[in-house]
DNA sequence: ATCCCATCCGTAAACGTTTACAGAGCCAGT
DNA sequence: ACTGGCTCTGTAAACGTTTACGGATGGGAT
């Protein structure tokens, strides 16, 4: 582990300047011959610059942070991978926050961007509070966040639509004939809680259901608690014959004590899942879910990210993501999934009318206020 | 964002010098008097030290860098999961690097090293080449490889047991009766593949089983290929009775082509994976699969790394994490894996003959040269 | 021969810290 | 009153870059 070479080792074995070394490997006009002695020095000696002391200098680290509630959570996984590779396009390195969705944990970050080791900072938190925004306000670097902060927060935002999401999950339910649509939410003082809470009870209102308390229940977003909350619906309220998870872990659940139950998945008991995670297509039987788009959403909050960091100031924008209904085998049977896997692979519309009733359902609903981001092949702008 | 108060700002208002504000900012002796004007300034003016400045001049970045593949792939979540926390814990910030298991990628991490923005390095190469070793050699900072490498690399080194992983999935399978067991495996010319390859024959012939060319089939680590290369396999050999896949998305592609052929699983054809992802305990059937303790090895390449970094010079180590078996519905049917669950739950073994037995195999075997890392739980010495 | 301008390069300052060193002030001991 | 030693603090150098500035050199125009 020796001591590398500086540009001063290079200066003196080349018999120039520091300055006329930082110049040639600048590329900045030189004589020739100096380039020469320059570069061959470089070579020899292996250098290679200091990226600390280029940072103290230009006051850029050319990295940029994301800070999430659990890497282990597919859905933030599915936005790592998607960032990653857009901000190593351009140039930045990635850094890892996990914070276990503690609240002092995410304030720390954010104040910790005084501390100058990133360029700009990417935040999925699951709560936002009075001090997140304060926080946000108060930040020493751009920040991203992904998940609905209020308006004039000042910063970029990525939206998930969970309102149209549950409203295309809850009309493809409609669609099979289900009517005793239960809920499994998650904590409802998380901001995805809350928000699939209100869009639960206005799907219901648009479909002409009625809103039945006994439907509802909430556990964590997790595989465990979501399997307890079902036995609970299932004790309460024996008669369901759909359920809408808010999310695929609570989904997974749900398929466990259904089966133990005795259940038919869908024939007695329809499950929707959410955020369209890979466990969803390798689940038995393969899960249907909301897809929002965690891929896009990451995506969508890297180039903001960039955009921001390459053109300084400007008002902050907000991007929602379009929800989809992934149609899998545990509402529409194995059957007919198969058959629409089929249909994807070969390129064709799926045979069946029933395919073809559900296949509106997919279509997503308007988009809602702000900006909108397509595709995730297709770019920001 | 306007550029934050310095050491200077901070000396200027308390009206003392930055070496004062820097001593009393690191708690070195002062004056009580001193100290109090200091703390009233930095805490007045908002300050937070710059980190850039401090590494330049400490040397130390407080920074380490993981390096893998490709970070869809559940193994290296596995790890990332568990090197976070420990080097949290530590006060390290994780770098994450995803390289597509390109060389040219993997080498420019290493030699990337010079820079100087991190301490240490973990990587989990899929191939080592000849390259790796040299810039391995010739790394400027401490580098764990995650991966066997050859004895006298110099680097820390944190290896799975293919062979006895290998040796655990066969002695399962044969315990059950299998007699044709089939190997699909990625590869030839990455670590992994060859040592699997190798184990296999080995496996074989410990248990006086033939070793048939038709019953080996090798595509990529992923599922398509894992299915294709089952197809291929099927057509030929149309009597196997178990097939042992090199992992786990693999052996979700065999699956798939299993349950298209109309062959029940494990009845006509018992599945092994390995790596025991998360997506083995959600695959239907679930997903009988080797763990080569991917979170194991994590850790402990992260104990290494920290080890080395507080400690300096030392001899390089090999750590070498045991391999186990979780046994599920892909080898012992769904009735079995649900009892064996059950068990787990509440802590008793379980209760059939059959199962007894198969949990004989569940026992590692020796352990091979090297230390060796016990469970996730306990630290590494 | 003189002057001007262009080209190239070296000196030095700056980025924000930490830290070696020495000076200032003070008290106690003679 | 002087000295020695202690405590506290300020000055300055250093970490490895980038870059503003001005000096040196040389060539062409007068």
């Amino acid at each position: 582990m020796a001591e590398g070479p500086t540009i001063n080792t290079i200066a003196r074995h080349a018999g120039v300047s520091i300055a006329s070394v930082s110049r040639v490997l600048n590329g900045l006009p030189t004589r020739e011959e100096t380039v020469r002695r320059v570069l061959r020095a470089a070579e020899e000696l292996g250098y290679v610059p200091n990226s600390v002391a280029r940072s103290l200098k230009s006051r850029r680290t050319n990295q940029v942070a994301f800070a999430m509630a659990d890497i282990g959570n597919p859905v933030y996984l599915a936005m790592v991978r998607e960032i990653q590779p857009v901000l190593r396009a351009a140039g930045y390195r990635l850094l890892l926050h996990s914070t276990d969705a503690d609240v002092a944990d995410e304030l720390d970050v954010l104040r910790g961007l005084g501390e100058r080791y990133v360029d700009g900072l990417i935040m999925s938190p699951l709560r936002v509070t009075e001090g997140h925004l304060r926080a946000l306000a108060a930040a020493r670097a751009p920040v991203v966040v992904i998940g609905s902060v209020p308006e004039g927060a000042g910063v970029d935002n990525v939206r998930a639509d969970s309102r149209t999401g549950v409203r295309l999950a809850l009309d493809h339910l409609y669609g099979l004939g289900r009517r005793r649509v239960a809920f499994v939410n998650g904590p409802a003082d998380t901001v995805p809680g809350a928000a699939r809470a209100a869009a639960y009870r206005e799907a219901l209102e648009a479909l002409g259901l009625p809103y039945d308390e006994d439907l509802v229940e909430v556990g964590d977003f997790y595989r465990e608690d979501g399997a307890r909350a079902v036995q609970a619906l299932l004790d309460r309220a024996g008669d369901v014959d759909a359920l809408m998870c808010a999310n695929d872990l609570i989904a997974l659940g749900a398929l466990d004590v259904l089966r133990r139950a005795g259940r038919r998945v869908p024939e007695d008991v329809a499950v929707v899942g959410m955020d369209d995670t890979d466990l969803a297509a390798v689940a038995w039987p393969s899960l249907t879910s909301v897809s929002l788009g965690s891929a896009r959403r990451g995506r969508a909050a890297a180039e903001l990210l960039l955009d921001r960091l390459e053109n300084g100031e400007r008002e902050p924008r907000v991007v929602t993501v379009e929800p989809r209904l992934a149609v899998r085998a545990s509402t529409v049977g194995v059957r007919e999934a198969e058959e629409r896997d089929e249909a994807l692979r070969t390129g064709r519309a799926p045979r069946t009318g029933r395919a073809q009733r559900t296949e509106e359902a997919v279509q997503a609903a308007e988009a809602p206020a702000g900006e909108v981001a397509g595709d995730a092949g297709e770019g920001l702008r």
